[in-house]
DNA sequence: TGTACATCAGTGAACGCGCGTTCACTGATGTAC
DNA sequence: TGTACATCAGTGAACGCGCGTTCACTGATGTAC
């Protein structure tokens, strides 16, 4: 065996099924004065830069310490690892989108007197997912990571799902007659197809992203037309 | 500065961008005899199994090799590193997706009289597809994995522009006014938005996997219908 | 307004581990005659 | 049917590198009096 680092090993484990050790996520100390929090806003404007650069599976803390400028006790003074720097930017980028989500149902949604007026609301808001995404350093690859890494999609999907029971709450004066579940699931979808299509079009910038804005709305607009 | 290892580092470059070095995919010999042809075949097995333990992040060749109980260089044998690993599981990932949607194209696809008929095979190649990701070993993670990795990304979506291609290929007929770049693009949508379902269903298996396969099916149904 | 002190922030240097990779080698399989 | 040889397949052992992490320390900032 290549491995013996375990003190008590009995019987020769065939092939150890690794422990997943739970990694730690949270950040360490918040940094409390201005110069600290300089470098923690550091810190992560870099690493979202080396994740646009190199993707997240190349990125480590000592690259990032390097391209800052800091020696790696100054990262591991706030964060325990290079997942808790990713979580972080992961945080902020659901936040942004949950932000946006939150102030267009606020202002009313999907309501809308006409097809098409219904349809432009939903192109709205849309193109704002997509200008999120792409506006925020590293977007990109922290979307991908998101969806990687088992611990982050826990994250990615709990906002998914704050954001369609929010919407959730809209249809549900539209239909009052539909079944409380089929709307819910219908919500979670809806978003869920909404950030794969942004994602789509992030990810293929040259190709076609206001059809694709347009085609993916059209599809959620029709779908809720008959949805009664 | 931490790395010296350039031997002609002219000026100290301030925080060095690190060439991105082309990663070798390709499998390096296909092994000739049975027993290599085993081992090859062993290697994915195991791959795939540790990929559904600890993720694509946590992979590793030696892990790979432990497992198997293989030396490194029985593996080093076939595949250059772990990527190349990966996207022979990515490849055929896709390739028993590519088929289980051709065969369903060549039988008809979409076609049928009623709404309801259309939506009945649509939901069968939908199930197929959520069959397919579940049935294979790892099968879950290697799709995070095409998803987060540049390389295997093009992989998924060269496979996903393919199945979209034969999809339009049975469009066509059926919408002969329907302008040509928006037929390609709306089947890139749907393939990529039905991939996504599938995914979404895959990965929450208690969720309610039927009425999202059937939700999908109703939304790409009715955009369709309206699609002319 | 200045001094003493507590706390916050970051440095310099080093560590152990395990990952990817290689080398020279042995053993297994197939084939020519 | 057996032997000699070429090629394929896999081993054992080791390597260098760089990643994550830590230690004891210095310097910066804020605060009490």
């Amino acid at each position: 065996m290549m491995t013996a680092s375990s003190p008590s090993q009995t019987a020769a484990k065939p092939a150890g099924k690794r422990r997943r050790r739970a990694i730690p996520l949270a950040t360490k100390h918040r940094p409390i004065q201005a110069r600290g929090q300089d470098t923690f806003e550091l810190i992560l404007d870099v690493a979202g830069e080396l994740l646009r650069e190199i993707g997240f599976e190349q990125l480590t803390t000592n690259l990032i310490c390097q391209r800052a400028g800091l020696t790696p006790p100054a990262l591991y003074r706030y964060f325990p690892n290079k997942y808790a720097v990713l979580k972080e930017l992961g945080d902020r980028l659901m936040r942004a989108q949950d932000d946006e989500v939150l102030i267009w149902a606020a202002e009313g949604g999907l309501t809308g007197a006409t097809f098409e007026e219904r349809l432009a609301k939903s192109i709205a808001i849309q193109e704002r997912m997509v200008a999120v995404h792409r506006e925020f350093p590293g977007g990109i690859a922290i979307g991908r990571a998101l969806r990687a890494v088992p611990l982050l999609n826990d994250l990615r999907i709990r906002s998914r799902d704050m954001v369609a029971a929010a919407f959730a709450e809209t249809l549900r004066d539209q239909y009052p007659n539909t079944d409380e579940r089929r709307i819910q699931v219908a919500c979670r979808l809806i978003v869920e197809l909404g950030y794969s299509a942004s994602e789509m079009v992030v990810e293929e910038p040259d190709r076609d992203a206001d059809i694709i804005n347009r085609e993916v709305c059209v599809m959620f607009a029709r779908y809720l037309e008959h949805f009664d």
